[in-house]
DNA sequence: CTGAAAGCGCTTACAG
DNA sequence: CTGAAAGCGCTTACAG
């Protein structure tokens, strides 16, 4: 091969057996020899700075990947991507994903996470990355794709594109049996403490929620239903709105058991009875709600279940398999304890409508 | 060289550079060639029963680990080793250990941990090891020294000896200052809902409580000290058996949150109300805690700064820089909030002596 | 600053 | 079943 070949012959560079680019493809490509390429990626200060760039990006280009080992045997090393780690939430999902053949590396997301980030999970030899509850930014899925490393992602922020795989939860479903559940025991008069507007998860809750009621031939009235953070202090903060309404609802439905130890701390501080004057239904059944006073009824969501079903989808995408759905999700099922009770019939005068004026 | 000189010259066996074995130690040693150790070590099956054994052996006695440039470079990978997964306890330790600068893989203490699961961690790569509230066994324990891994205890269940760093809290203090509060707030028959009897940290939780006491002037009832197992359940039924005493004590303190939140449930239960007939403290300071109707009286133990300080020991090991300390032991802090209030005055017509009958 | 050369630790056909 | 030989991807002196 006469020298000036490399112009035009990027198909004819270097590469392993196993197809990825070596420190030869990234020499050749970046017109540098193979030691200075090394020298590049351990971080020598005897390279010019020129050299140094243009060698880099090489590297990019080709989403260079230093071989680790790890990539190729034995238990495949893959990364557990929360975005806050602050709440017993977590720990269900790592239960679960631990619970695989994975070895688990958990972290939280970076603040500006994208293609940086991503090439660096790759470089550190993660055979995969699960994703939960945050955005995977764009270019970052981009450099995984490049890196030939997978992704899934456990309820997804916003509805993943159809090469993302996911798992989640019926969250539809549970705000609709959490309401039934209600509706059941007699309220009328049923509130919503849910999570973030915009968030997937929680809007399918409420949809749930307005759904049994419209079934039941009831409006939604736009008042009872408020918006929270999915924590404690939002339950708090929009439960207290509520109860301090002139005719306060029976019953509150929260996006989650956290909002929902709010909302029984914001009926105690009002010497409300939990569950005589208010039943209230969480969502999630973190181990909190079996410790609250009462013991919460509330939606279950499989979370390690999520996390153990996430971590077996990675492995199949790791070994290569193809898998059989992209999108997965588990079921939610209600579990009543103590934080529901039949509703009071009506309290003599006490003006109180049977049904809220209707609302689309 | 003559051949047979391997029968003498142990001391004479080809290295690495760092002084590890390589795959040439351990084929000298086993008397076979270098790519028969290749196949024992990847498991291919065309070799021998007999060699098989004989090169594994020399695997065993020399301890040999097969290079992994993640040990070398870049981020240290560990492995956070919890005995259980499923308290939000649990999380607090991980998010204090992440955010080191360490790649932290956590997994859970399998069943009959020995020297097997060390040689594993060993050869996946890991750098070091971080062990959470279980025992860590000896012979584990010596592969690890072995292989030039090194471990940092948390909360050690034994007390480790001097050649294992440890982290751990003040828990005799933690327990001397619950008891002091309750003792300010002028109880004098309070009783103790412990962890396991023979678990250290628990033992000097109830010794703290013990010294409050004493110094006190008041004598300690052996009645009103019940051991359970850190969990709810064991918290609602050894409170229970307190609250059922023909004179109940007017506050408890509990050795872990969840164990108080169990005793808070004990009274509901009993339309006890907390905490004007039953103070009550707890003792970690979980999320929980804040989120309790009332909110948690607790002895705040800074588990994430912990996890924090066990990962940067950790870190200087595995840099290879000197500890500064084998053993630290983090401030307990009493934190008050709505679970505890000034005691009632003798009650009229109530028989309760102010000072319960000493005892040693 | 750069790269030819030697070398490291390991794996992979393949001949016997 | 075993191991000599070739080779892989990378790093390390070291000469210019």
């Amino acid at each position: 091969v006469p020298a000036g070949a490399t112009e035009d012959g990027e198909d004819a560079l270097a590469t392993s057996r196993t197809g990825r680019p070596t420190l030869a493809t990234i020499a050749e490509a970046a017109g540098v020899s193979l030691p200075t390429v090394s020298k590049v990626l351990n971080g020598k200060d005897d390279v010019a700075a020129s050299t140094r760039a243009r060698v880099q990006e090489a590297l990019d280009e080709f989403g260079y990947v230093p071989v680790s080992p790890r990539r190729d045997r034995g238990t495949p090393l893959v990364d557990l991507v929360l975005n806050a780690l602050d709440s017993p939430w977590a720990v269900e999902i790592i239960r679960g994903v631990t619970g695989t053949e994975l070895d688990v590396v958990v972290s939280a997301m970076p603040e500006g996470a994208g293609r940086g980030w991503a090439q660096s999970l790759v470089s550190a030899g993660r055979s995969g990355v699960i994703v939960v509850t945050s955005a995977l930014p764009d270019d970052a899925r981009q450099a995984f794709e490049r890196a030939g490393v997978p992704v899934v992602v456990i309820d997804p922020v916003d509805i993943p594109g159809p090469d993302v795989p996911s798992v989640g939860a019926t969250n539809w479903a549970g705000g609709l049996s959490a309401t039934q559940h209600l509706l059941e025991l007699g309220h009328r008069r049923i509130g919503v403490v849910g999570g973030p507007e915009r968030v997937l998860c929680s809007r399918a809750r409420i949809d749930g929620y307005r759904a049994a009621l419209e079934r039941a031939g009831l409006g939604v009235d736009p008042s009872l239903v408020r918006y929270g953070d999915f924590r404690h202090e939002g339950g708090y903060t929009e439960a207290a709105a509520l109860l301090d309404l002139p005719v306060r609802p029976t019953a509150l439905f929260a996006g989650s058991d956290e909002q929902a130890l709010g909302a029984i701390e914001a009926a105690r501080v009002r010497g409300i009875a939990v569950p005589e004057q208010l039943g209230i239904v969480g969502f999630d059944d973190l181990p909190v709600a079996r410790w609250a006073s009462p013991p919460l009824t509330t939606v279950r969501q499989p979370l390690a279940a999520m996390g153990r079903l996430a971590g077996s989808m990675l492995a199949d995408l790791v070994a290569g398999r193809p898998l059989d759905h992209q999108r997965v999700e588990l079921a939610t099922r209600l579990v009543v304890r103590a934080s529901t009770a039949p509703a009071r019939g009506q309290e003599p005068g006490r003006e109180q409508r049977s049904v809220p004026p209707a609302r689309g």
